[in-house]
DNA sequence: TGATTATATTACCATATAGTAATTAAATAG
DNA sequence: CTATTTAATTACTATATGGTAATATAATCA
């Protein structure tokens, strides 16, 4: 393990990292991921389990598509497309379990302030 | 036949974690954030720090300081501020780690087409 | 061949937001 | 009190982007 030191980050290092951030900060993009979810899927069948309409949901996959998230494999009329960057699921789960520490902070204080 | 039932995320919830990835989508917050690395600093400290104007800085703070980011105290003349949520070292780790592994697998790709 | 189906793309509009200059607010000093 | 300093806010512009309707592309089928 290396020591940790305040290591110099270059302006093109940030905007990769802000990038990446700025494709998971849709919620259809979350939403698909969270639907594909390890399983490969077409776009007709995640425009389908979305909601989303097909125009939509093929423009929000080339965005993933292009950030590297997901992979895709074509085979006749459809394209089949699947998570292909675990980082995803580890973001949303750091993300979801720092929201879930603040709704439970939040019902501590009306519990405090209500009196119980 | 039916697919494995993933679970339900309602859309309030899609758009809590959209909006916290949205928050660290921009590179100017990001370079706050690591500016800040565990320490506290002023406002005044944090623009010389990053080279931002002083309202811009004021603005960004603002909006992590409504995420949840970062906490801040005043001090006569100054504010200090200083990250409240560890959860910006998990995410932005994970994120330089997978940015890594992709740069890794790129440089392989052209040393295989370039013969080594 | 032409028709059908699945997906991608284009053109457009509406909205959100980053940055800035100027101003305001608030605390402190003289 | 007035002047100074630090930070927040306001008003504005420019740009980026999500959603949609329409169209294009491409594979399959009759």
């Amino acid at each position: 393990m290396k020591k940790k030191q305040p290591q110099q980050l270059t302006e093109e290092a940030l905007e990769l990292i802000a990038t990446t951030f700025r494709v998971l900060s849709e919620p259809m993009r979350l939403k698909i991921l969270h639907t594909l979810d390890k399983d490969e899927m077409s776009v007709g069948e995640l425009v389908e389990a979305t909601g989303g309409s097909q125009a939509n949901i093929s423009k929000h996959l080339n965005i993933l598509f292009e950030a590297g998230m997901v992979s895709r494999r074509k085979e006749g009329l459809n394209t089949f497309y699947r998570i292909s960057d675990e980082m995803v699921f580890d973001l949303c789960e750091a993300v979801c379990s720092s929201l879930g520490k603040r709704l439970i902070t939040q019902q501590q204080a009306i519990k405090n302030f209500t009196g119980r």
